[in-house]
DNA sequence: GATACAGTTTTTGGATACATTTTATCCCAA
DNA sequence: TTGGGATAAAATGTATCCAAAAACTGTATC
């Protein structure tokens, strides 16, 4: 599948990978002659994909400065679940309209691969991936029923939050997680009636609810976040330099 | 003031203007080495400020097959709209939260900018720029007070799409400015008042209809769209190869 | 007359080399 | 000791050069 990518496009996809799985953390100044090294290809095509990224929110840059992994603030976290919330919400609204039997039929295997996949009474640790990609695609189907384009493009860049993320799966409290995936078994039942408003609330409730747990996990459980954007600090402060190097 | 600047982000906002001008017609072949000639820099900077504006939706691109202005459905200028007048309503609602007598008079003062530009009872070729200006500034203050970042960055990518953004102003019609204008009035009166749902509910018919009137003015004048998106074509047309070499 | 094909030309992608700016170091003076 | 400033070192921004891929052109063939 992998074919005739150029080495920039390449390096784009190492990069992203790198900052999302948290092998790069926030802060972490990207030097440019070190990276190119690493990943073997020279500096020009390494210099196009931090550009990419940079635009794409991934990364931050200064001029004759470099290149930074971006940091966010709470105030920026909490804000893209904003604005997901609505946008998901426009995009029930939106797809309630276009709904077909294939359609109806898609999102109700995902929600029942959900129930099987929540039906042991717990996430099993080998079923957390298979959940993540169950979530990610039952979100992305909505959107993509909805037809319009903007919304699919949006939340994406808000996937690049840290923490803001549908990747991020908040398995500890199980009845947490039943009721979110309860949500899901309402709203595609409501897109599947025509429902759309009925759904966009649904959906709405379903985000900002996700907001209000990741605040109370992030409470509860602060060393998990540590990796994450500077939540503990009030603003702008330069984080710890780490030494990294590990090959 | 502008001083400092890498020639990349020169030639990058040299390029936007250039594309949103009208200057560079969507589907037109962007030529690295002309182009760089043409903006006497090498390709390597002129090759970055594609790549950035690539990212932000102002140019589509193709491994080895080169960079070329964009070019938008009209799906997907219906689709902007649709999500702005989302994001625009979202950031009413938080921005009635944030009011204080700053901003209260900020948003007055542009407001009393706009009756003043009205006032001869047409809008004059003189006063276009102006109103076009408030009008930006009407929508960016809202967003700026709603101090949600990513709703501004959001519509901002949106305003790069043709005939979405502010900066196109319907000014055949005198009556529809009018009651245009009027939403302003009544958004700055909601929010002054902290009524957030009445000024997000005002927002975002104030964004549907000016989609709706676009779409008439489309119809009625259509030779005024000619240089603008794939308009009249169903889905993806490659439009006609003109030559331009006005140097 | 249309189409497939081969060779040439053009254009893009990437590597390297150079110029400019920033950052770190060190010395000296207050 | 601390501050400032000159100098050195490093990193970034840009130009140039080379290789690979695409597009173009003309010819031959059906």
């Amino acid at each position: 599948m992998s074919q005739a990518h150029t080495s920039t496009e390449v390096a784009t996809q190492k990069l992203r990978e790198a900052i999302l799985s948290g092998e790069l953390l926030p802060g972490d100044k990207l030097h440019q002659d070190r990276l190119a090294e690493m990943l073997g290809i020279s500096r020009t095509p390494l210099r196009a994909a931090l550009t990419a990224l940079a635009q794409k929110g991934l990364v931050s840059y200064a001029s004759n400065r470099g290149f930074y992994v971006r940091e966010f603030s709470f105030a920026e976290v909490s804000g893209a679940f904003e604005v997901r919330a609505e946008l998901e919400a426009l995009a029930c609204r939106l797809a309630a309209g276009n709904m077909t039997d294939e359609a109806r039929r898609h999102l109700a295997d995902l929600v029942a691969e959900g129930d099987r996949l929540l039906s042991p009474g717990a996430l099993l640790p080998e079923n957390l991936a298979d959940y993540r990609r169950m979530n990610v695609n039952f979100h992305t189907a909505v959107m993509a029923l909805s037809g319009n384009a903007w919304i699919m493009e949006f939340v994406q860049s808000l996937h690049n939050v840290p923490a803001a993320s549908d990747r991020v799966i908040m398995w500890r409290d199980f009845r947490v997680l039943e009721r979110s995936h309860d949500d899901h078994h309402r709203i595609a039942h409501a897109l599947s009636k025509g429902q759309g408003e009925r759904a966009a609330a649904l959906m709405r409730e379903h985000i900002t609810f996700a907001l209000e747990h990741l605040h109370e996990q992030m409470k509860l459980y602060p060393q998990d976040f540590l990796r994450m954007p500077s939540f503990d600090k009030p603003a702008k402060g330069r984080s710890g330099q780490r030494n990294r190097r590990t090959t």
